[in-house]
DNA sequence: TAGTGGTCTAGACCACACA
DNA sequence: GTGTGGTCTAGACCACTAC
């Protein structure tokens, strides 16, 4: 056949089958880490060529969802640790590389959302939400303490002891226990002083200047799945953004 | 022909092609605003299909350095205001869009790079620079002191004057009257405490918290042509940023 | 050797812009 | 209508992986 529109409203072949992927994929129906079938096996089951079926799978790999692996597969991406700290990590020791942080968790309770927190999650501000404070040490120095905010509903059963004893990363722990994917995030930065609260975790002085960075990280199908402010001690580390396109 | 490797080194022929425009686009072959040649006269001349060719543009078009617009050609992307602000503005009202900012010159001046200038431009620290302070005001209030410094090898014969009556933005003055384009820039945020020199024209107390953006621009060839320090008042003001892919 | 993704072709038709 | 980019096909061969 040559142009035919039996897909949906006017949407081009490769975009209807990008959509069909996103859905099995938020849907579960290929988990994190597992492979897709064959391209050309693929390319038969939505009746297009392959190379229209590359082209929607060329389009999620671009944004990080699948990774191909030539001779092997298309695997469905996994949060794991060189990706995360890739993507959704910024804070690095000043000029340097990229270091992995340890953790350590300074509080963890279950409360009302509140306005702020209600509006970024896209839920009622008396929906019950965890708040999870979290100190960052890198190479032994706290750095930054995250205030993190999800939604109880999504998270349903989560426990402190759960959440310390996560195998590496938060998003990690979101997929594997809880098949939230975070996909994407945006992130506002700003600098301010240092509350008491915040300065004693962080080993400074109460107003030393801080930068403030409040998060929204969203899933395949652009929910958003936490809410995070994290405040970070720059005086030895910096946020790094490469504006590139 | 099949699978010809008449081209480069192993690499495929898309590469090839997208290196050869690449290389038309820095040597001004396709100025900036310009429009190239019909997509199927260009495979044609690169010897290659149509999809290899589209292939090639694809990328140039991802990276923002081409513009398509279909039914009327592909066009090398000027640093019109719109993209100027999408791509390297990134600071934003609270909670808002994005606002054109108004600008007023502090200082132009003629010096030597220094240390850190020189290492940022790849230039020895004894090389002339222009080191030019701009205020930037967002809806009549100054938020923005920018610091920046440029090779006056690179920007010879640049004045004052040319600086301040330049059409719109800075990077459309590098790109209209020095052949120099911003294609790429990578930045690294931090939160410090006002001085003197730059809490009275943001018209914030000394030690007011700031936020700190050191930000090197570079062009096609990936040569650095800009070092720019900015101090940003984010009181009303935020810096927004998107973490995709 | 068999199976996967990576590249490439030589067309075709569609949607849009402009005269 | 002519010319442009946008989409799509139905194959082919290459490079890599795993057995």
């Amino acid at each position: 056949m040559g142009g035919q529109l039996d897909f949906g409203r006017g949407l081009p072949a490769y975009r209807v089958v990008k959509d069909r992927l996103i859905q099995a994929l938020a849907t579960g129906h290929y988990p994190a880490g597992s492979s897709l079938p064959a391209e050309k096996q693929l390319a038969e089951e939505h009746g297009v060529s392959i190379g229209t079926l590359r082209k929607a799978v060329d389009s999620l790999v671009s944004e990080g969802i699948l990774i191909r692996q030539q001779g092997k597969g298309t695997f469905v991406s996994q949060h794991d640790n060189q990706r995360l700290l890739y993507y959704y990590f910024h804070i690095v020791p000043q000029g340097q590389q990229k270091v992995r942080p340890t953790t350590k968790l300074l509080r963890f309770q279950r409360a009302r959302a509140g306005e702020e927190a209600a509006e970024r999650l896209h839920i009622s501000s008396s929906s019950w939400v965890f708040r999870i404070r979290n100190l960052l040490l890198i190479q032994a120095k706290p750095v930054i303490v995250d205030e993190i905010v999800i939604d109880a509903a999504r998270f349903d059963g989560l426990t402190a002891r759960q959440f310390e004893s996560r195998p590496e990363s938060i998003y990690q722990l979101y997929e594997s226990d809880f098949s939230q994917t975070v996909v994407r995030a945006s992130e506002r930065l700003r600098a301010c002083s240092a509350s008491e609260e915040h300065a004693k975790p962080l080993d400074v002085e109460a107003h030393f200047p801080l930068l403030q960075i409040r998060r929204v990280a969203y899933g395949f199908r652009d929910d958003p799945i936490e809410w995070r402010v994290s405040y970070v001690n720059t005086s030895e580390h910096e946020y790094f953004s490469e504006l590139d396109s």
